[in-house]
DNA sequence: GTCTATAGGTGGATAGAC
DNA sequence: GTCTATCCACCTATAGAC
């Protein structure tokens, strides 16, 4: 087991939560200091500017998403369920009545510092990438059948569980991205 | 031609140019006041708090959208043109930079004051019925197949639709968008 | 309807003691 | 590392003159 979370992680962890549920501009050092119970001058120590707690809250979520398709990678061979459990990691957030770290970014992306917009393409970036890997795969062997590149194909995907994510979160329904998520995928069905 | 517009039109034109690429928790008064060259003061005499603003520019954005959804359905009377012409609809706000102004919204939900809430919901509804139409047309005369309900494809396509223009907004390209548009519509031939 | 002036609050951020 | 104290910019909103 791991030592209890120091300081830095735990802000990281409350400020995720927040972003997620209230967007980067919707929140405050304030709602840190008061779920944390410190002041908001000892934020500053661990994470100066707002812009740096951005920076490293987008860094951190984009390695835990990784890990997460490696562990997908190891655990499963069939390409449609490869596809069948990356959804379920969208569903797992949207269960918790959060939108996707980057998802929420990505509609702030007009007010957001610029090293905070390009993690933020970075995150989606390797998505992307993970996700065409597994298409061609699943069209090699037969499993998958789509037209067009792997790449178009992802960048739609991923749009399509963004969006869907975040329009079930505002009517409160699960099922709506579940619904939406495994016609997707059907789409894609050999 | 109608006259000039009056000042509550203006201050809604401005403020929805700047919800759509800032969102509702990225602009204040002061920008709205620079715009027009008023003072912060004069934008209160016509909306008195910012939750009045907010949630006149959804009625009115919702008006707006509902009459050109009825002139789609003047204009062409084959439901996958509507189709078509819907997300052309889509495409236009990803050209000029924005988001569409009630998916901007769902992002921010977890902020919004009730009044607004309930009006973006109002808005996905009212497009989702209007799909439902379209969908149910399309399956009666052959020119669209889907399986499952069309209420359920109609929520499918919104969200991907919202999702493919939130994303290729921060990427600025508005490629991203058509073609991710273009496979879902594709998704229906029938 | 628009202005000046201002209230009352919150935002991010810093200095310096402990 | 965390605190107190403080700064200053900005926010929404109101009162009252014009």
């Amino acid at each position: 087991m791991a030592a209890v979370a120091d300081t830095s992680q735990r802000i990281l962890d409350i400020a995720e939560r927040l972003v997620q549920t209230r967007g980067f501009n919707g929140f405050s050092y304030a709602d840190i200091a008061q779920a944390l119970k410190v002041t908001k001058a000892s934020l500053h120590y661990h994470f100066p500017a707002k812009a740096d707690l951005g920076a490293r809250l987008i860094e951190r979520y984009e390695a835990n998403f990784v890990r997460a398709l490696a562990k997908i990678d190891a655990q499963a061979s069939d390409a449609r369920e490869k596809l069948r459990r990356y959804a379920a990691i969208y569903e797992d957030v949207v269960r918790d009545n959060r939108m996707c770290l980057c998802g929420m970014l990505a509609a702030e992306y007009g007010t957001l510092p610029k090293p905070m917009r390009d993690e933020m393409r970075h995150f989606f970036d390797a998505n992307e990438k993970w996700l065409v890997g597994v298409l061609q795969q699943g069209r090699k062997d037969k499993t998958i059948r789509f037209s067009g590149t792997a790449s178009e194909v992802a960048q739609s995907l991923v749009g399509a569980l963004e969006g869907a994510m975040m329009i079930a979160r505002s009517y409160g329904e699960v099922g709506r991205f579940k619904a939406a998520a495994d016609r997707t995928l059907a789409g894609l069905a050999a």
